[in-house]
RNA sequence: GGGUCGGUGGCAGAGCGGUCAAUUGCAUCAGACUGUAAAUCUGACGACAUUAGUCUACGGCGGUUCAAAUCCGUCCCGGCCCA
């Protein structure tokens, strides 16, 4: 198929085709992954962390490594996240871990207490120094049950930092000479929470951005969680946001997510995603399990649920389940975790022997646990890919 | 044999007259996790009722007291010291 469903995206690292999922390696790794697991489960593309990376090892290593593929030595498409999720899980979260102005935003270290300013032609700087093959915007991430008129507050910061970030990009590539075929893609973010009004507004003054600045975005982000406070996935809010950016651009909906979202999320018209769950639920001893007899479809079941809940049991129509490896009844349970699958976990061990790992909290179960979620998310997406 | 210290819920180990069904940790049982401050976090964890409450419990038995895991006597068991 050639619609603009599937798409060809060609970066410096390779080419990829949409959609596809990146795993997170926030830190320059996938954690408890080496890159023979990672290369073993399918995994391609996957993204790092400005701000983290920025805090460890620091940027001055990452240039003396010759950028963030040599560091990791990890040769295939990279995307990092501009650091603006940490203004939402830092300071939103928890406002004395920073202050957020219009100028720049100011992070206490989770870890040291120092302080960091980071600011969207900053963000970018770091970034081009990384050296990735896609690149997002500084942008202000609200939580969702702030007022309208924050999350309004919040749309405007993020266009108004979105321009100085394509200014910057704009520079940087002119300062080290890039081309059209060794610059890295940039994405936009589009902020408005769970306000269609806001969303639409966010997008139109993004794509007037790239109009002002003399460059298209690349693509578009879905920031902030899509969803809401109860927990449910913003549906409308996903779909109509979808529609507000240019058919010819990107769509990457950050963060998402269960296997469940991204798949409803790929029919409302997004085609990248990045998320922990695969690897944080794998380490925390859930697995996923496709149905094989169910087909990967979503938009028409009525009877699939909005429940944030992951583990999606009560569905019986869902295409996956999900086990807690470390529940009691797979103490003797000498079964793969999954007869189908092809990685190492199934191919080699049982679900006692997992169990046991997980019991005694060798860090071998939450490794054989993420390379089994990562195998799980590529072959979903390799059959979206191929629908 | 003498002396001494101790015996607490699956384990370790607090409590040393009432606010104790008993702190805490581990173990156990479940749950959560969505651009990673997450190998993390939450709940349950004597029995029955499962809101209220009722019962049986801090080695055994007996006592003191309005009231005892907590004080006294005695028996049983264990550690250490002396013979």
């Amino acid at each position: 198929m050639s619609d603009f469903r599937h798409k060809k995206i060609v970066t410096k690292s390779g080419l990829l085709k949409t959609p596809f999922f990146m795993p997170d390696a926030t830190r320059a790794l996938v954690k408890f992954l080496s890159n023979d697991d990672i290369k073993k489960s399918g995994i391609v593309p996957m993204v790092v962390n400005t701000y983290h990376l920025f805090l460890q090892p620091g940027m001055e290593t990452i240039k003396k490594a010759g950028g963030v593929h040599k560091f990791m030595n990890y040769h295939k498409p990279l995307l990092s996240d501009s650091g603006g999720y940490q203004v939402f899980s830092l300071i939103h979260k928890n406002p004395k871990m920073g202050k957020i102005t219009d100028r720049e935003v100011i992070f206490r270290s989770p870890t040291s207490g120092e302080k960091h300013t980071i600011t969207p032609e900053k963000s970018i700087q770091i970034q081009f120094d990384l050296g990735v093959d896609m690149m997002v915007c500084f942008d202000d991430p609200p939580p969702n049950n702030y007022s309208k008129e924050n999350i309004a507050l919040a749309v405007e910061r993020t266009i108004r930092w979105a321009k100085r970030c394509l200014i910057e990009y704009n520079k940087q590539i002119k300062k080290r000479k890039l081309t059209d075929k060794s610059r890295p893609l940039i994405f936009s973010v589009v902020q408005g929470g769970e306000y269609v009004d806001l969303r639409k507004r966010c997008a139109d003054g993004l794509i007037e951005v790239a109009k002002e600045v003399g460059r298209d975005w690349d693509g578009y982000g879905f920031g902030a969680r899509h969803i809401d406070n109860e927990g449910k996935f913003m549906e409308n809010i996903l779909r109509s946001t979808a529609s507000f950016i240019p058919e010819n651009s990107l769509r990457f909906a950050l963060g998402v997510g269960t296997p469940k979202d991204i798949v409803r999320c790929y029919e409302m018209g997004w085609d990248m995603f990045d998320c922990v769950i695969p690897t944080r639920e794998g380490r925390h001893g859930r697995l996923f399990l496709r149905k094989s007899n169910v087909p990967l479809k979503i938009s028409n079941d009525k009877s699939i649920s909005n429940d944030k809940n992951i583990n999606d049991k009560k569905n019986g129509k869902s295409f996956y389940e999900t086990v807690s490896i470390r529940n009691s009844k797979f103490k003797n349970d000498f079964t793969p975790v999954d007869k189908n699958c092809d990685c190492e976990l199934c191919k080699n061990h049982t679900r006692a022997y997992l169990n046991h790992l997980f019991r005694i909290g060798d860090p071998l179960g939450m490794r054989l646990a993420s390379i089994h979620n990562l195998r799980f998310y590529v072959k979903m997406m390799k059959e979206l890919q191929e629908m």
